[in-house]
DNA sequence: ATTAGCACTCATTAGAGTAGAGTGCTAACA
DNA sequence: TGTTAGCACTCTACTCTAATGAGTGCTAAT
């Protein structure tokens, strides 16, 4: 059987129709509300050749159609009006950008930024710096025993460490041994920090190679460490507004899934790994997580330096208004870049 | 008419039979389950008197008795064995201490145990810090036109800002503006930090006051703003297990108006400021805020150098472990403040 | 003062019946 | 051959009723 012109604008109006009141569509509602200019008892043929090609289903024989994954699939790939959404609120991205003082609050405003505007749930990554190059380090002593290491990289990605020490060091000292990490680790990754040069580092420092090694640890610590890649989410309860999770019980159990940071990570990248397309949707069961089998998610890298380094995602009901919500999502990704690239 | 002994054993009774069931209970139940060797009609006749004392209530005729939020405040104040819970994860709250980079991930990870540990929802906000003393400033040059300011306060709290300038600023020239900065400003509070003393700042920098202002700017913005109190909230849905917010569309008002940190942050500061009690219970309509008439909340605050500069909150149903909770929450305190102590 | 007994109340549950939405099929029509 | 009107059929959702049972309050006996 074919899937011809009229077959699949009566698959548009159905999932159109069902995005809109998430009740089954029938097709008396269809021949009057779309002019498709044929009768409902031809539409119940059509529907069921749709329904034969696993595109639409029934909840129950007496019941209107609802969209299958596969319909939702074909609408997403190929049915849907893109249109890029120019992100109203630029500007208060840029002030975001230009006020945070940590790359973490910004991202966690973006999440929320997308939650009130899509009024879905959002998950955000913080961006994983494996690779991010060393900018600045500086020692401050702060107490007699305690040195405030910051460390900046690539991105203006700031971490601060606090590091304990055994005996009390002069800021003199610590001066000099920042002027020395600095002037040695300028620029690399940490693969690119061996032991060779460690050595070398500690030597200088003689009798103060423990705090090179602290320094060192926490320069470790904060870059490498990829449980260290923060998962913001927001607006996980706009789910509970949608009537498809009226069950108390499975609305809980996504909720609490949702609050499960590594899950989502593993998730996401998932996703994103399978191929390099910009903007990915996940819909129902091909979702890897049981609890989100009734969900889709629109996910998306963001990039520094030509690399991905984190993800925004964007979880609602499988009839989610997936039009708008890409759109939004392509909008801000724009900005975010353009804003980026300005800073860099 | 009088509370007897035998009333309170009653009430007691009742109390912890539905903080344990959530379900009326009835005079056989309390017969058969506490030892107190009267019958149920005996009981009954007690229970008549106590809902006339309007210590309990009959959510219809035909039902058993359900305490009434005076019966609540009666057995918080009087009837409840306190027990102090030694927290047993003292030792991962002292890792958290070790560990943290910034203040706030550290109260994000108690918020976060807090409400593992008791499932209900928690609230904790991040120091007041309005009159904390200066300890530390330090200019970073990261780009050209780039500086990282990172502020050190009383009680190691860190907070960087970054900082745009019109003109490139050679390191040597940050170090002595460091340099000064720190002399100058070492031990006060913002209060102390004024005009005479920002034109001697300024007169030292010359034709780099510009910075100067723009430090001191960043000083004023990460310190004195309170809506910079930053409240984290943990296991906001945990909410969704008690029976009593069965009803959807109650829970959601709820943890929709738990997102409001602005609206928590009122509602603990006013519980608080009444008085100066160690660990405070606000129950049902208590609470100032509409959507908790049904909940109880806990809150106390903590201190540094004897003055009370952020607080912690568990949110629950009326029906919570009020003994317990409160438990691990003096448990949790005393343990913080210990630690606290000791980094001082 | 306490308690057994009993009539009464009321929420909850199960079952039966009804209305309505929507389908699939058949036969007529263009 | 494709389209449509008509009709029987199916199934859910809703309403109504009756039965159930937990729990009370009152009365009278102990």
């Amino acid at each position: 059987m074919e899937l011809n012109d009229r077959k699949i604008k009566i698959l548009r109006a159905i999932i159109l129709n069902y995005l809109d009141t998430a009740e089954p569509v029938g097709s008396r509602t269809i021949s009057k509300n779309y002019d498709l200019g044929i009768s409902p008892a031809t539409i119940r043929n059509e529907m069921s050749d749709l329904e034969e090609l696993g595109l639409i289903l029934q909840p129950h024989t007496s019941a209107g159609r609802i969209p299958s994954d596969k319909g939702y699939r074909l609408y997403v790939d190929r049915l849907m009006n893109l249109h890029h959404e120019e992100i109203n609120n630029g500007l208060y991205i840029e002030q975001l950008f230009q006020r945070v003082d940590r790359i973490e609050s910004l991202l966690k405003n973006i999440a929320k930024m997308l939650a009130n505007e899509t009024n879905y749930a959002t998950i955000v990554s913080s961006p994983q710096i494996n690779k991010a190059k060393i900018k600045n380090i500086q020692l401050i002593g702060v107490q007699e025993k305690r040195i405030l290491a910051v460390i900046v990289t690539d991105g203006n990605i700031i971490k601060n460490y606090m590091i304990n020490i055994n005996e009390p060091v002069h800021q003199t000292m610590l001066n000099r041994l920042t002027f020395v990490l600095n002037e040695q680790l300028y620029g690399l990754t940490l693969e690119q920090i061996n032991l060779p040069l460690i050595q070398q580092l500690k030597d200088f420092a003689g009798s103060n190679a423990d705090i090179i090694n602290k320094v060192l640890d926490a320069i470790f610590d904060t870059i490498k460490s990829v449980d260290d890649t923060e998962i913001y989410t927001s607006g996980a309860t706009n789910i509970l507004r949608f009537p498809e999770f009226n069950d108390i019980s499975k609305a809980t159990n996504l909720i609490h899934r949702l609050e499960e940071k590594q899950v989502l990570r593993d998730m996401v990248y998932t996703v994103l790994e399978e191929n390099g397309v910009n903007i990915k949707v996940t819909i129902g069961n091909e979702n890897v997580i049981d609890e989100m089998k009734d969900c889709s998610l629109i996910t998306t890298a963001y990039k520094l330096g030509g690399e991905n380094i984190g993800f925004i995602g964007i979880i609602g009901p499988k009839r989610m208004d997936y039009e708008n919500t890409i759109g939004s999502l392509s909008g801000l990704m724009s900005k975010m870049e353009e804003i980026i690239n300005k800073l860099k």
